[in-house]
DNA sequence: TTAAGAAATGAATTTGGATTCAATCCATGG
DNA sequence: CCATGGATTGAATCCAAATTCATTTCTTAA
């Protein structure tokens, strides 16, 4: 028994591991999953290809967790903002606005994450993460019913409709960049979504 | 000089062009592109894979001709059912219920044309498709607006969100098939769309 | 120091289908 | 019937990128 991993080694392994999240996560965020080839992942992590597969046993594995944290990132967002002060329809425009500025912050990386064309296995975590948003929103959706806020409505069917208005509209943006349009975009966009649920107005 | 096409020869070879084309698109709607394989269409078709390359260069642009078909007809019977008698509303109404009714009639070919993870290039058929779907709604939204029957709005930017609502709202009923609740989807979808562009209960 | 076991390396291999193309078959007009 | 040139065939080839693994380099504890 000559050997055995010690904090140090445990240290550094879980720093390679970062690293090729990191490495992966940049690409993705530069040129999409289709730039984060495994030789480029591993060249931007500072390692050998055969490295990363002591950490991930396959590429799409790697994506998902790569997909995962990142969507993970944007649903908290979105949770954050639906928390605190106002009434349903203002927490409901914060999400909203909050998903989308994001978003158009960071195109690039949202066009991946909301449309780019990825293997199956990553767009199977897609669908996850749709949902995840969808419950965000359908929460909120409920409440405002019960409030009398809202229209009486599937809010299961809405928060889904919701999601898929998020993605489809912000497309255009997210591909063509035309900085001078987005914020008005953004605020139709909020003002479908409000009429919607049927905020009043 | 001892050679050229005659009309007999034209005629069987837009039938095997035409019997390539069935055969991929059966396939398409049997299994998504995933199951129209090269050797499979032939198959499909009654000729040998090589046969296939004298009518397409690439399996990418069949695959593209077999989109843009399946999206042509589809783009189509949602136009037709904006045509004709009554409000906008109610021909907004048509067109939505069209769409919806069609893609679930025929779930797995929805799901190809609307969701299924395809290469880049077809990808960018189904992107112009998707305008396609927004141009025929965009009509009908500008015409609401204009005679007020709907809310004041950008017309586009509507349009483009509501196709996104019937891509997302669709894919659960399309994946997950559950008989009993596609119909109340279906109006829930409708009664959604409906609020969202402000039409007057 | 050293033996034992991990971890890292990256060139070579694998893979799963699309694509090619030499050989063969067919249609045409003389 | 023949010569010409297009059409068809399908086994062999190609391809690009992921994945492997024999070898080398580290780490540890005795």
């Amino acid at each position: 028994m000559a050997y055995r991993e010690t904090a140090q080694v445990r240290a550094r392994k879980d720093g390679v591991r970062v690293a090729i999240l990191e490495a992966a996560r940049a690409l993705v965020g530069q040129g999409g999953f289709r730039a984060a080839q495994m030789t480029a992942v591993a060249a931007g992590a500072g390692v050998a290809t055969g490295t990363i597969y002591r950490y991930f046993p396959t590429q799409i594995e790697l994506f998902a967790e790569v997909f995962r944290d990142n969507s993970q990132r944007e649903v908290e967002a979105m949770l954050a903002a639906t928390v605190g002060d106002g009434n349903c329809t203002q927490r409901l425009n914060r999400a909203l606005a909050m998903f989308i500025s994001r978003a158009l912050r960071n195109r690039r990386l949202a066009y991946a994450l909301i449309a780019e064309p990825v293997d199956p296995q990553v767009e199977a975590e897609r669908l996850r993460y749709r949902q995840a948003y969808a419950m965000v929103l359908e929460k909120l959706v409920q409440e405002g019913i019960v409030s009398g806020e809202f229209a009486p409505q599937d809010a299961h069917v809405t928060a889904t409709a919701l999601v898929g208005v998020l993605g489809e509209a912000l497309l255009g943006p997210l591909l063509h960049s035309v900085p001078t349009a987005r914020e008005s975009v953004a605020d139709s966009i909020i003002a479908l979504c409000l009429r919607a649920v049927g905020a009043k107005a």
